[in-house]
DNA sequence: GATGAATGAGCTTTCATTCAT
DNA sequence: AATGAATGAAAGCTCATTCAT
């Protein structure tokens, strides 16, 4: 932990939490919780984030850059609409795989503690960057022809709600097959739901 | 509160308790503030659930039981797919509007606080009656040669992820119209994702 | 339960809570246990007894009556001092093998919750029966001549403190032999403690 | 209470937690009862003794040591056993004349609650340092000649449940003489007990 | 920046006792 | 006599946050 500039600390702090608070949840991890598996003290964690809630908040920013830095790099390869969609359900599912936390924050932390976010992240302001982002690929799509022109949030509920709740149903351990054996079945039912009609 | 019999009482409970807990949150709602909406004391609480999580699992089967009732309704019409797909939506955004807290209680309290629901609700137990419901749909569906035959999850991973998306969007405050509105596009792409291709 | 006088009710009441407040500590029972184990009312409980703390003073009482009834039988035997100490130590360890609930509930319920018994049994008034037998028994072997005169508390402590500190340590399992056979060796002891000199 | 290390201070809250565990019965004895005879929070309590068992169980190890430590003393004297028999009840006696609360701790607290000791004093672990010095007593006393030579318990049971059952009765205020008066007789009826036959 | 002891309000749960039936 | 729902005070324990060092 030496030598560590005020802003990689914040990170540390922000990933160790982000894990705890993703398996345990935000009302059973403590401050102590958070503060012993970084061997720091209770105290200091208060020199990096005023508070629990305001910790919640930046790790929900945090996440949701990262994501949305991921779909940034799909949106800007030059390949079909399809594809795009392949590749965001690829990525999505391998982060459920591999950083679990960090949708299962979304799903189980953000989602849910509306309290815990009301001063400082509603209204999605935390999540922007990452709703920015499936809002350009499927603002390109429409205009691309690929697409067809519907309401934004009811392709993104489709979307992201079919993504976010795969995952979920892989946390109540009902999915009977790895989640990246459903890519396809899923991309495909985003897409002919999304897709232009005379395409 | 009189001449009534204990299995009403615990209907009374679960309901002030259901409103309370998808308001608030779990962790927010205090077993004094149920007993306090109720005007019952806290002790007498326990004489009908054990504990607090055991009135959480409780309220889960029943409010899971109460839609899954609805579904099976739809399920029994003679009517097609799609209508059957658009009633579904129009009964759960129905729902969501005038007994919002049912299907709060389902996105910010079952879905995220693994933990209270662990012994007694894990794999999705306690919401059977509405899965089962969903597999029915999906199955005649299938039967009837309107639905392509998929894995089950991914179409309910769809429909009922998409809907929920829709009602947590609305509860974030960033939908421009109100539910009911997005029924017909809604309902149009579950179909398109869903219908067998040849169709 | 049926056809019970309202003394032989209360017996079988006195003999349920003797076993429960002797097993689990008079705290760590409630009304209800009992109640539970009896098949009976929690508010008819309070017919018989007027509260948890007279229940718990009439068993002392009640216990303190079958022992002494027993010690008063070895009195009248015509046989000599160390025989009748043999005898009460083995009636005790029988009583500790047999009816362990009754020997507990001295030890564990009366000895440490001076707080119940401080109203109603105050200066051991409810095991008065069972202290004028042993004090019988001391005064007719100091007037027959083969027991020491001394104060009655020094003997008394002896022989009680001695057969209570023995069913102390079965309890806690640090014996290595079964009761019973100690019982030659601890009369021996007490016989040589409070044996006239000469004899 | 400044500039006190934490070991002093755990120990300050023994003995604050003896005299009301002593006095009033550990289940009438509340957390916030100790906290405020030591001018401390209650949370505070909790950095110092994870709960009120575990402190339970250090205050009979804390008292095993010192009792312990000071029957050592004793044995370490070059007299005879009949004067050491004198000076363990003396100093027994002593102890309960001034510290009462150490003698009455081990009577009403730990004799009693079984419960509470289970997990963690069981089989009298806790209060090893004060058995095992008796153990040497009795040991060296029948290596010298003085004692007959028999199962240890059963001369412990005698010593201890004699010396516990003189104070038991002294706090029913049945003794007619201060407990001092009676040390003369007891040593000596200890001594009869235990001593070779033919010495 | 770093520490961790200290605070104290607040939580869930228990239970002796009452009382309408 | 008998029932058991109802009461409500009080228990043990937790934890976000502060602050002297």
């Amino acid at each position: 932990m030496a030598f560590m500039k005020k802003e990689e600390k914040k990170i540390g702090i922000m990933e160790a939490s982000l894990k705890l608070f993703s398996t345990k949840g935000f009302y059973n991890t403590t401050i102590p919780d958070i503060a012993k598996s970084l061997g720091m003290s209770v105290g200091n964690m208060y020199n990096y984030f005023k508070s629990k809630e305001a910790l919640a908040m930046a790790i929900m920013q945090y996440t949701s850059d990262i994501l949305g830095e991921k779909i940034r790099e799909i949106n800007g390869k030059n390949i079909s609409v399809y594809e795009k969609i392949k590749l965001i359900t690829k990525m999505y599912f391998d982060i459920a795989n591999n950083r679990p936390e960090m949708i299962e924050y979304f799903l189980r932390v953000y989602l849910s503690n509306r309290d815990v976010f009301q001063n400082g992240c509603e209204g999605m302001i935390c999540v922007s960057a990452f709703v920015t982002e499936i809002m350009i690929f499927f603002e390109e799509g429409v205009r691309s022809g690929e697409l067809r022109d519907q309401d934004f949030f009811s392709a993104f509920g489709l979307f992201m709600g079919y993504l976010g709740g795969m995952v979920f149903l892989k946390g109540e351990n009902v999915l009977q097959k790895p989640l990246e054996d459903y890519i396809e079945d899923i991309s495909q039912n985003i897409y002919l739901a999304l897709k232009a009609q005379n395409v």
